[in-house]
RNA sequence: GUCUCCGUAGCUCAGCAGGAUAGAGCGUUCGCCUCCUAAGCGAAAGGCCGUGGGUUCGAAUCCCGCCGGGGACGCCA
């Protein structure tokens, strides 16, 4: 749980505050309430390693300019002891802290000590999430939304468990319903006109040539048999060959994605033991329904949606909001999860608060639910877009995705920008293995250090344990930016797991990688004095294990060498 | 119409605890391997941060309006 730019930072306030509260001791301010200020970290070096803007801050207060204020706490601030050897006044009056050797030390020797730890926060209080995520109809393959989806859920999850939550991931099977009696439709349509090649196809219909080759690998089992049989029969049989092979490839394709689910949760098992029922007596018991031309309604506009909502049909049918309402209940109270994550595609916004409002109707705290919009994806190939459209057919496959762009670069590629945010995919990039590819560049930093590494042993040369009177030596600009930047880890993860964004940690991993190959053209390791040599070695030990922890999380491989 | 995302360099985007001369990659021009991987590094050039107000000592950042663009709004899921 090392988090040294948090000491550091807490340690700045409490100088300032000491400082401060010296300063009206003594008469030179008067007693005012301080107000409060930032302990930041500057962006210019040149501007020290943290700033505070307390002087500025406390101008009105103490009717005096900032710099005046700031010279005086200065003047009264004690280092010793501290993680800093210099402060200064600069600016409008901030107050620049410069760290120490022993800061900079400690921050190399605990990434290297805490090895694949480094980096994990209690932010999220060991609090259970479970994180929904992908959960594509299982009636077709799935698209690149579903790819968006898949990497960002697995990578939120495994930021998530950094933080300290505990993560679940989950797919729910959308196996029941409306979309099932269409996938059985389709079906028995394709089969059917195996025989009879007339028979039209309905409107509605999933055109995918998938469901023709199921028709196809049905009729060359069990032939014309079906043809002439009793429609239903026909359907279900239809149905009970294709589904299993959907959802099996489904896992497969997702498996291949480097995603393996906690649970794949059946939307039928909350038919089948009668919890979809238990819902609708619920909300009805909750006084949240109405009965209107024969079908039952969810006052969902008295908590907080633009209308009310249909539970259940006229014909009887429940909608796919009642399983749905009875699914989140599921998590929530029947599995006692903190937070329950959906990761949802953007045409569904309109869906949460409806969802709230069911929970809400409950009684169950709607804030437990966090919604992850992920707004859609462009796919580029040469300077041209490809939109996605779910239901034609015609969208690119997640697995035809794959076939033609390195699992590393998708994952990669679709954690780069935040969720809930356009996407332009280039193909092309994607592809190239060239430095413009950010992937590459972030891997290839990796296989530099082992690089390194290799030739030390080569040459016989013994990597030290990591020492103050070695890592004091590292004092050049490249080396510091890189520790300095090493040191706010904690605080990205925790960023990133509080607003449900992993992008963040992608972005994190390929500057790193830029300092570090900065760092590797203007440094020598080999051949340098034995302590300034150690240092950098146990710097680039210690980069090469925060990249290997964040692609890690990101499930993209190490190359050792490239 | 309602909701939602977006508008920063020629292009794609960072900048999300309001701060000190606005950043990166690509593209363009020009440099750097007798030396640990040149899939690398550096320099130059390129910006009324969509627009008008407001809050503040200070706004690309927060609030409101407007303009422009992406997307969503079913007794589909």
């Amino acid at each position: 749980m090392t988090n040294l730019i948090k000491k550091a930072s807490d340690q700045v306030r409490e100088l300032v505050m000491n400082a401060l509260g010296a300063c009206i001791s003594d008469g030179t301010f008067p007693t005012e309430p301080i107000p409060t200020f930032n302990v930041e970290i500057p962006a210019d070096p040149k501007n020290g390693d943290m700033s505070s803007n307390a002087a500025m801050v406390c101008a009105r207060a103490f009717h005096t300019a900032p710099r005046k204020i700031a010279e005086a706490i200065c003047e009264k601030i004690m280092l010793d002891g501290s993680y800093f050897e210099k402060c200064e006044v600069a600016g409008a009056g901030f107050i620049n802290f410069f760290f120490s050797s022993q800061w900079f030390s400690e921050v190399v020797s605990s990434v290297i000590s805490d090895g694949e730890h480094y980096g994990e926060t209690d932010f999220g209080e060991g609090k259970k999430v479970l994180v929904e995520f992908v959960s594509a109809n299982p009636t077709g393959p799935m698209h690149i939304g579903n790819a968006r989806g898949g990497a960002i859920g697995d990578c939120l999850s495994a930021v998530l468990d950094k933080a300290g939550f505990k993560a679940s991931r989950e797919f729910y099977v959308n196996d029941a319903g409306n979309q099932i009696e269409k996938f059985k439709t389709s079906l028995e349509v394709r089969y059917l006109q195996i025989y009879k090649p007339e028979t039209e196809m309905p409107e509605d219909a999933y055109l995918g040539e998938d469901i023709v080759i199921h028709a196809k690998n049905f009729a060359e089992i069990h032939g014309d048999k079906y043809v002439n049989a009793d429609s239903e029969e026909r359907r279900q049989a239809l149905c009970d060959f294709a589904l299993p092979v959907n959802i099996q490839t489904l896992e497969n394709d997702l498996g291949k994605y480097r995603i393996t689910y906690d649970k794949w949760f059946r939307e039928s098992t909350l038919h089948n033991n009668g919890s979809v029922n238990e819902i609708i007596e619920k909300l009805k018991a909750s006084g949240y329904t109405y009965e209107q031309e024969g079908a039952l309604w969810f006052k969902s506009s008295e908590l907080g949606d633009e209308k009310d909502r249909v539970l259940v049909r006229a014909n009887g049918i429940p909608t796919y909001f009642v399983p749905d309402i009875a699914y989140h209940y599921n998590k929530l109270v029947t599995r006692e999860y903190d937070i329950a994550i959906d990761v949802l595609g953007a045409d569904h916004h309109g869906y949460i608060p409806r969802m709230k409002a069911a929970l809400t109707a409950l009684g169950v705290d709607a804030d437990k639910l966090e919604i992850v919009i992920m707004q859609m994806v462009n796919l580029v190939r040469n300077g041209e877009k490809y939109k996605l459209s779910k239901r034609s057919g015609k969208a690119i496959t997640l697995s035809t995705l794959l076939d033609e762009i390195p699992i590393d670069a998708a994952r990669f590629f679709f954690n780069l920008r935040e969720p809930d945010s356009h996407f332009d995919f280039d193909l092309d990039l994607a592809v190239s293995q060239t430095s413009q590819n950010p992937v590459y560049y972030v891997q290839y930093a990796h296989a530099r250090i082992c690089s390194v590494l290799r030739k030390m042993e080569e040459a016989g040369i013994k990597i030290s344990d990591p020492s103050y009177d070695n890592l004091k030596n590292l004092t050049l600009p490249e080396e510091t930016e890189i520790i300095k930047y090493m040191a706010t880890l904690p605080n990205v993860i925790n960023e990133s797991a509080k607003n449900y964004d992993p992008a963040r940690i992608t972005r994190y991993v390929i500057d790193l990688a830029t300092m570090y190959h900065k760092f590797y053209t203007n440094c020598r390791i080999m051949g340098e004095d034995e302590p300034v040599m150690q240092a950098r070695l146990s710097l680039s030990l210690a980069v090469k294990q925060v990249i290997k922890n964040i692609l890690d999380m990101l499930k993209i491989t190490c190359p050792e060498s490239m």
